[in-house]
DNA sequence: ACAATAATTCAACGATATTTGAAGAGTAGC
DNA sequence: GCTACTCTTCAAATATCGTTGAATTATTGT
């Protein structure tokens, strides 16, 4: 991943919420949400939250399908994987031993609900 | 690590110059850099680099130490990898095996170089 | 105490981003 | 064809961010 790319992202998830759109939709996974769902979820004016669904559709973040008149969102894990690869290989840059050791504690799979209140 | 917390550090790395000084910062490790050797090799105006390390110092992403009338810089790995572990938990809410298969790819100590040119 | 150096803070300007309501495009059902 | 529905686009207002030069704080060496 480039820096281009990256800041990219990282501009769309610093705003709150395109954070809590991301999150919404990686809860759902494969199923994902249509718009209208999003937004009476997280309480948004459609058209608010239609600006924000254009910024993380065009940075990658989410995937579009037409469902009728319905417009289906879901998240796009192989960027945010690609994310976190970027991340870890910067931090690992100066501290290979520190990243070898995050590696150890992080469990996946088993703590994935861990911090769902927020 | 909190939303609040998360968008800060996005905001943070947000910023191409902010992701520079970020990397070239990791990059150094323990050493850090002082104030003036950043702008230099970074060439930026001091004024605007300061503004830019006290954005990042703020968000947790630098620590800085007084050493006479320098300031030196450092990169705050352990909050990168909260990030890491945050980004991978969101992710892994729908999809534990993808990032089960991301962990099984990075090869953290092996690749660090990869990605040097940019 | 004085001048030189390092870096930050301040104030102002320009550029971006966010939000909102009104209008527009496309779909579904009658 | 018409109406209801879903969602997006547009335009305008507000808010926030980024950059710059001048002024300020703090330290060093003479």
């Amino acid at each position: 991943m480039d820096n281009i790319t990256a800041t990219r992202v990282f501009e769309c998830l610093a705003s709150p919420v395109r954070l809590d759109v991301f999150k919404l939709l990686v809860k759902q996974g494969p199923a994902g949400l249509v718009a209208g769902e999003i937004a009476s979820l997280l309480n948004l004016p459609a058209t608010n939250l239609s600006f924000h669904l254009k910024n993380l559709t065009q940075a990658g973040l989410l995937s579009v399908e037409q469902e009728g008149r319905y417009l289906r969102y879901r998240a796009d894990i192989p960027l945010m994987l690609e994310l976190i690869n970027f991340l870890t290989h910067e931090c690992c840059a100066g501290h290979p031993e520190l990243c070898l050791d995050f590696r150890a504690t992080s469990n996946c799979s088993s703590e994935q609900d861990k911090e769902a209140g927020n």
